[in-house]
DNA sequence: CTCTCGATGCGCT
DNA sequence: GCGCATCGAGAGA
């Protein structure tokens, strides 16, 4: 049974570069099953990581227990826990073996927008998920979803697409500055003037 | 508006 | 033991 009309995106739309699938992920749908109910919301703001000698990943000293899912099959989900109290979201990219990911830091919520905002216990609904942290506290997304193929149910991702007028920015990714230039690298993505996309100014601004 | 700081668990050196 | 792909509260301007 799917979520919504149409399908969950699979594989193929997963193994290419990280930085092409997190443009791409702009405008589609997050949908997470939550005790039988959808809660939706609309991708607004990715960053990329790449393999190689991206400073920035957590691939980029190699393969370890916790970033063993970006060596695996794309289209997975890798969770991780930071800084002691939050749970980001990662879909796994490029074929398996080589360690690529893309971070959803932002989303719009679509449906039961006032059960998630009384989770989050915010008042708007821009500030439902517009961070990393806050788009999984709003869709009860931790660990327990940590290798999950996103193309199940109970979290799955459907295509969708910018709205007319809408249009991508690009700028460096936020929070890693330990990686020297590589924060610098072009690869954030968002809607541009979107108002769910994360507060928080990327480096170099 | 801006800036600073504490919370809090765990992966990694 | 250090520091982290964060967040929100509080202080000051």
């Amino acid at each position: 049974m799917q979520s919504g009309c149409s399908r969950a995106l699979q594989e193929d739309f997963y193994a290419r570069p990280a930085d092409r699938v997190a443009r791409d992920l702009l405008g589609c749908r997050l949908v997470r099953r939550w005790h039988g109910v959808d809660l939706v919301c609309r991708i607004v703001e990715t960053e990329a990581y790449l393999p190689g000698r991206d400073a920035a990943s957590h691939a980029n000293r190699g393969r370890t227990v916790r970033n063993a899912p970006m060596f695996g099959a794309p289209g997975q989900a890798y969770v991780y826990f930071i800084y002691g109290m939050y749970d980001m979201l990662n879909v796994v990219c490029e074929k398996p073996g080589v360690p690529a990911a893309v971070l959803l830091r932002a989303a719009e919520p679509l449906q039961e927008v006032p059960r998630m905002q009384r989770w989050r216990r915010v008042r708007h609904d821009w500030q439902v998920a517009n961070g990393p942290g806050k788009l999984c506290q709003a869709m009860r997304i931790t660990r327990v979803l940590n290798t999950h193929p996103l193309r199940n149910v109970p979290l799955q991702i459907v295509p969708g697409k910018l709205r007319h007028g809408e249009h991508v920015g690009v700028s460096g990714r936020i929070g890693v500055a330990y990686a020297g230039q590589d924060a610098f690298l072009p690869l954030r993505f968002f809607i541009r003037d979107h108002p769910h996309v994360s507060r928080v100014r990327p480096a170099g601004r």
